[in-house]
DNA sequence: CCGCCACTAGTGCATATTCACTAGTGCGCA
DNA sequence: TGCGCACTAGTGAATATGCACTAGTGGCGG
């Protein structure tokens, strides 16, 4: 939809408090009606200020830039990509920007993940604004958050263990599983890859075992739950 | 890009002026988030009030009753089922109210489903804040309010035409098609669903048949983007 | 330089799915 | 009362998957 929004703008200021500045927040959320939303709602909260929206994780790259914002909330899901993916890259343009992700529902890996990848935190859209708002300013702070429900995986997963699923799926394992959640059979996917029948057939089988899925039914059912597809 | 004027009658309308008496909504969100976001941005808009909150199907029917509010505002995917299905239920309770649905991404047969459950209209996520005020209002008097893009589908589905693809499906098919969804076998169905293996094997393939899918993978990616599976 | 790993390609076989049929039963509607 | 439809159950054959293997190639790090 059209415009940057002016009501995220002409929010009153809080008065600064004396001894913090505001912390500049990004919003990357490709809903406008949500991302408008909680913009009202994280302007209305003293020493918080919204720098940015953006849509995609194109633009969110390119707002970043020149923002340079102390904090990106980023959608998990995006347009044009996953806002995981896309922290390393975040981080890579503005290397102290912490990325808060904004998940309608998660596990443990996905939370492993945001902190493998370099995220400061995790928060779920079940979680009610007063958390993100809290959220915000403690990864501002240097803080990792992440909820209780989720820590055990990210520990674990930060002291090398394997507990996310997904993880280590190679490139060409997590194409296949790409084209298996559009519905493609395993012929497609082999065409699609260019690589012979047996191949794709072995890239997908492969997925199935990493994944714990006994049907490439269930391991789109898992991936999904996972965080693995868009 | 809304519109639809007034094909209902509005004679039960107490107040035919829309300043005299706030049109008073129950939102039905399970992020709870969002839904205290959305809550704000509404409170904040002239002749609308919140006058309650649901997460659920369930707790959205209880509270329904109780409220008896003009406008239902309705997420799509609910914890406890689909939002379109939850119109009927919602309309034996309370028989005048207008329910609007809110969907993140909605194709035309959704719309189409919308408009032949009962419902006022269906608004995206994407569509942004003022946009949701006003088509909250304008349900609130009666009219059907459907994007544009998605009006040719629900035309051709009020008039007949099988635009809709998954409409037709049998309940029993519809139940395939849910644990399809979660990732089980045919087996497994068949035995979820009490019936010897070779019926719900048909199941399956009457559901794959309507979907116009080659694949029972195909069938529920098709599923989920037509907004048949929560 | 060697080993590890991803990618590639293949074989063989058991099982599952897809597809095209027939057919009995029960229910609701014209 | 009869017709249509959903649900049930089955058969049989072609195709796709699931599973367990072997193996060659190329890149990258110890």
């Amino acid at each position: 939809m059209i415009v940057q929004s002016a009501t995220c703008k002409d929010a009153q200021m809080p008065s600064p408090s004396p001894h913090s500045r505001p912390v500049r927040v990004l919003l990357v959320e490709d809903h406008d009606m949500v991302a408008e939303a909680i913009c009202l709602a994280l302007e209305r909260s003293p020493g918080l200020r919204i720098v940015g929206r953006a849509a995609s994780v194109a633009s969110a790259l390119a707002d970043a830039r020149r923002t340079e914002p102390d904090v990106v909330l980023m959608d998990r899901r995006l347009p044009d990509g996953d806002g995981v993916a896309a922290i390393a890259d975040l981080l890579a343009l503005v290397p102290n920007v912490r990325v808060l992700v904004l998940a309608g529902e998660g596990s443990g890996s996905v939370a492993a993940r945001v902190a493998e990848a370099g995220g400061a935190g995790l928060i779920l859209k079940a979680r009610g604004l007063s958390e993100l708002e809290d959220a915000v300013r403690r990864v501002a702070q240097g803080e990792l958050v992440f909820s209780q429900d989720l820590l055990g995986d990210v520990l674990g997963r930060l002291a090398g263990r394997t507990s996310g699923l997904g993880a280590n799926l190679t490139p060409r394992e997590r194409e296949a599983l790409a084209l298996l959640g559009q519905g493609r059979t395993t012929a497609e996917i082999s065409e699609q890859l260019g690589v012979a029948l047996n191949t794709g057939r072995n890239h997908v089988q492969r997925v199935l075992e990493k994944l714990g899925a006994r049907s490439q039914l269930e391991a789109v059912t898992i991936a999904r739950r996972e965080g693995l597809l868009a």
